[in-house]
DNA sequence: ATGAAAGCGCTAACAG
DNA sequence: CTGTTAGCGCTTTCAT
């Protein structure tokens, strides 16, 4: 034997057409026992495995699915994809990746290579490029963490409430003092905003001042801390810090222990990875298992056509951990 | 037009053969610019995509690479596959993700399932079916920190060198009283042997006394804190521990921070995510971007047939981080 | 219960 | 420079 074996050679062996061979394949039809029997021990004998590629050109279905995300070296994501993947290879869909680093132009072209390999869908967790480039895929797709969208189903957390509950904690600790540290504001993502309404919200109620900083660059620890570095001089008597996400509020917690200030600081995401890395961090936990098994859910929905086709904008419920 | 254009579709808008519209699509062959241009017009104004699906299937090559390692949701996987996707992204290769999570029979799955989908190779850091396993698909295979094998690459750090320049590093602070944490050995992955071997061999060679420690459950926060205590109990003298993860390693610690001893540690890994959560580890770092670059570049030598085939296991220098 | 024939969308000889 | 033809490996009518 040459190359691989196909189809043609297992009936060839078993003495049968490929059609039967398919049908014992796919269970489809009647097939007598000693048939059937015959095609599996050509299968067995030859050590055949079926070419799904060849498959997926003939019922123009891949069960490919596309993951559009930043990085899968950041926590929050990684930990997210691993969710998403898990559940979808449960149900027999194999998982194409894509980091698109931010970048626009990566974004874009992961977005063709998608197309062109013909995925059943997508996820995208990804915010660079307009939401309405997706939309002339005609294809299912469920976002996160995104723009809401007329066609297009969104999952995301309680940013707002998260921003609430953030800071309502350092105020019931007797704090008042409080500022906030944010991403800069994205068109495509409000999540940050979100929060960031709900923290001056919260402040507001309470009568007292509040001060939003927008981090730029945000996956770059030394930016960070020199940005960190100057806040905290410029704000010498905060006492309270409201931090967007995990990673820059461990880097916040580390400098504050480090100059010994008396400053506590409730992050954001409350990943496996940070939790584990950084116990005493308190922070809002975002529900990710929650949040891929119904960003699954809906994108297997629609593409059964089993979508119901209301519900657009799913909000999942975050809870507050409290650092140890 | 009902479905999506197909090239035939471009073809006849185009009023050309479909030979023509391919190799327009391809660069190949003569086309005459006004041929192009007509072609390049009837694409656009279809909105065509190329069914890449179809094209593999032709040309016995898909362009995908499977990736199967335990989780996403680690860091050093998280970042390694980053890396690695992206470098192969470059090459205009695709990836299928495999969350083995440590399974033997999700490994075995997946195998199946790269095979049955054509995958042009795969880069495996999973370890729980043997590497013979993966022979028999006859492909061209990369293996990450794995038991060396006559056939396939394997690409590692320096775990032996890691071992011995922790424990260097803490007997360079007058420390002598060091125990070493590991993971409970894997046949397949001798990673973790080989930096216990450096930790003892250089514990021996100044004459003090070596104890090890198997933890159990690598992935899991709450058992790794209840054996750290009693290990911390047990061990009430000990100035020094080389742990051979870094997340391990942050957990002790944490600990010993709130238990206020004088414990210096060290760990083994070195992502930016520890990193940034956990600036005052010092750790032994793994070239994780070198790693991919070497794993990606072997596996598109072998794809290629350009494998020179001579050496088969690449071990990188690695690097230690001092804590700030 | 089984087989023959057509074709999924594309490309690569081979002609011209 | 361009078109005709055959076929990648599989599945599915439509016969029998």
């Amino acid at each position: 034997m040459a190359g691989k074996p196909k189809l043609e050679d297992v009936a060839r062996f078993a003495g049968v057409s490929p059609t039967t061979v398919s049908r014992v394949l796919n269970n489809r039809g009647a097939i007598s026992d000693k048939t059937r029997r015959r095609v599996n021990d050509a299968i067995a004998q030859l050590n055949y495995h079926p070419n799904e590629i060849a498959r997926s050109l003939f019922v123009s279905k891949t069960h490919f699915i596309g993951l559009v995300f930043p990085t899968t070296g950041h926590p929050f994501y990684g930990e997210l994809i691993f969710q998403i993947e898990n559940i979808l290879s449960e149900k027999n869909y194999k998982v194409l990746i894509c980091n698109t680093m931010d970048q626009a132009e990566k974004e874009k072209k992961y977005l063709d290579m998608l197309l062109a390999n013909q995925v059943d869908g997508m996820i995208v967790g990804a915010h660079n490029i307009g939401i309405e480039t997706y939309q002339r895929a005609h294809l299912p797709i469920v976002a996160i963490d995104r723009k809401v969208s007329d066609t297009i189903a969104v999952v995301s957390s309680d940013n707002y409430g998260g921003g609430r509950l953030a800071t309502e904690d350092l105020l019931n600790q007797g704090l008042t003092k409080i500022i906030h540290i944010n991403s800069v504001p994205c068109e495509e993502a409000p999540s940050s905003l979100q929060r960031r309404k709900g923290y001056e919200d919260v402040m507001k109620e309470h009568g007292l001042p509040f001060k939003t900083y927008e981090l730029d660059y945000p996956f770059d620890r030394e930016a960070k801390i020199q940005i960190l570095s100057s806040i905290f001089a410029q704000n010498p008597a905060i006492d309270g810090m409201f931090i967007s996400d995990d990673m820059t509020a461990a880097i916040a917690l580390s400098m504050v222990r480090k100059m010994k200030r008396d400053i506590r600081i409730v992050g954001f995401d409350g990943t496996e990875t940070v939790t584990t890395c950084v116990p005493e961090l308190t922070t809002i936990v975002q529900p990710l298992r929650a949040m891929a098994q119904l960003a699954v859910d809906l994108l297997l929905k629609e593409i059964n056509n089993e979508f119901d086709g209301i519900k657009k904008n799913y909000i999942l419920p975050v809870t507050l951990r409290r650092g140890t």
